[in-house]
DNA sequence: AATGTACGAATGTACGTACAATGTGCCGGA
DNA sequence: TCCGGCACATTGTACGTACATTCGTACATT
């Protein structure tokens, strides 16, 4: 079988060839997690980081079992995850094709993109004020509805726009501390967290859940924020769901009034009303002439 | 196995045991699909027609699969079907479990439809405090976007619920002469003013634009309110357009911090058209048209 | 040179086995 | 009586194998 491949000067591999940089962990194992799943977010990570060229193939499903040392079983189930997400699609005889990186357009309810969602300007920056190391105490579990004892790493930010002096947002992001390697290394960021944790790790946010209260700012964030103490805020709470409705990210946003208005489009698209076919169908040949 | 299957008194199965009816065709192979299409199939079948009850277990896999003869995996791979299609979920040391199909909403893109955005508890009313015409100027065009010189009706309200003594926001509705009618009469609604509008006048709301922000609130407002004057508070401007793009009606409701919370989840659909891959090659018409 | 055939390669299907993780329920001891 | 622990049942994970189906290409035939 590869006598084909080594038979080739071994110069502009076509497809399927380039093998992810050759040196470097080869499965990214997040905690306990089946050995199909830490597979399909090794794959998704390498495709979102361009090291599988968007339209190519994937190496097959043999060579992806003896590479990582897992079999052909295992293979199929973690390429069946990221079919189901639509990120490759695979053709009997042909391969496994890279259908599109991980900018897939998300829609969510009709207009709103993720992208949408965050409203993330180019120019905005953000700035690491501290990192550590947390566990759910009970009215941390309380608030925001996860378990106690969990363990998070939590970011304090500062969000800020280039040209102006008092900052945006106060963010606190908390992180699952399987990702918490995408997030741990650079004072700033200029893209959103979810964004950084979906390219490092391979995850794929498809949920976000949001909160939206009005708050008077307490004076710790008041002060970080170079606002008045008591100055009414919007405090936006979103948790970040991947396929399997777990919890990447959750994150907590302080936006002082004045400086941030949160747009939304919601559009009635009606319900399909597709329902489930009762299939009374006869199932006699020479029907198929539907479909027109 | 199978022998207890059919050994058994039959009498009282408790869950998990109600047999397909026990003499018909056992798998309906409708020309040439895998093995697991069929089975998929034929348990699909059997739960729309009521063999296993809603709520219920199916019958384990190993039970399944000695049942039809065929392997646990392939019982595995019809199972994941059906779980994908959302008509049944397993759990570990459980069993599989019947949901309801009708209510599984199998919705395509939106969690958020119009009325989920509203979040109009049964016990809510809305009480006027009073009504005007008055002609857009420039100011108010520019804050609402609309057209100077252009008539509205305003409405002005406050929303309680039952239970509580200080109102739970402030609204101020703008809304077309032309649907004026809709809402010129009653001194208190219990339901939201767009869609009395929709039910009278025979429009229909497709988009909603949303803006929010934190604002202290100013005196007048929070003597209505009940509230301390700087109090926190969300500011939601809603534009209600119908399928034309028109703006039906226009709302600006000031909610104090601490009694509401808005609550959206946006969930990522895959877009529709799936569709084959870019196809770089234009696809010689005339062939394989099969493969639905 | 064009065409048909054969082979290889890739995914799809289906079988087998074994063990792990998890929830249920029985049972015995305090 | 209550409660903890253990056995059991059930799904989850992971390995193995084999063959079918489909596509691309190389080769042989015409």
């Amino acid at each position: 079988m590869k006598a084909r491949a080594s038979s080739l000067p071994a110069k502009a591999a076509p497809a399927g060839k380039p093998p992810p940089a050759a040196s470097q962990p080869l499965l990214l194992d997040a905690g306990r997690q089946p050995l199909y799943a830490s597979l399909a977010r090794t794959l998704m990570r390498d495709i979102s980081q361009k090291r599988y060229p968007v339209g190519g193939l994937l190496p097959t499903e043999d060579a992806i079992a003896s590479r990582y040392g897992v079999s052909r079983h295992t293979v199929r189930q973690a390429l069946r995850e990221l079919k189901e997400e639509g990120v490759i699609s695979s053709h009997p005889g042909i391969g496994t094709r890279v259908r599109s990186p991980s900018e897939t357009p998300r829609v969510f309810g009709g207009i709103n993109t993720i992208g949408d969602l965050m409203q993330f300007a180019e120019s905005t920056e953000m700035h690491v004020l501290g990192r550590r190391e947390i566990v759910a105490d009970a009215a941390f579990a309380a608030e925001y509805l996860c378990k106690p004892g969990q363990a998070w790493l939590e970011i304090t930010l500062l969000r800020k726009v280039a040209d102006q002096k008092r900052p945006l947002a106060h963010l606190r992001a908390y992180v699952r501390p399987e990702y918490a390697d995408a997030v741990s290394r650079d004072k700033t960021y200029t893209r959103p967290i979810y964004a950084l944790i979906e390219e490092h790790c391979g995850v794929r946010i498809i949920e976000v859940q949001q909160e939206i209260t009005a708050v008077n700012l307490d004076a710790d964030i008041a002060r970080a924020l170079k606002a008045a103490d008591g100055q009414a805020a919007m405090r936006i709470t979103r948790h970040f769901l991947d396929r399997g409705g777990a919890t990447v990210e959750i994150s907590v946003g302080h936006y002082p009034s004045g400086l941030y208005t949160q747009r939304t489009r919601f559009r009635a698209h009606r319900s399909e009303r597709d329902a489930e076919e009762p299939q009374q169908e006869p199932a006699a040949p020479g029907e198929r002439a539907r479909r027109a």
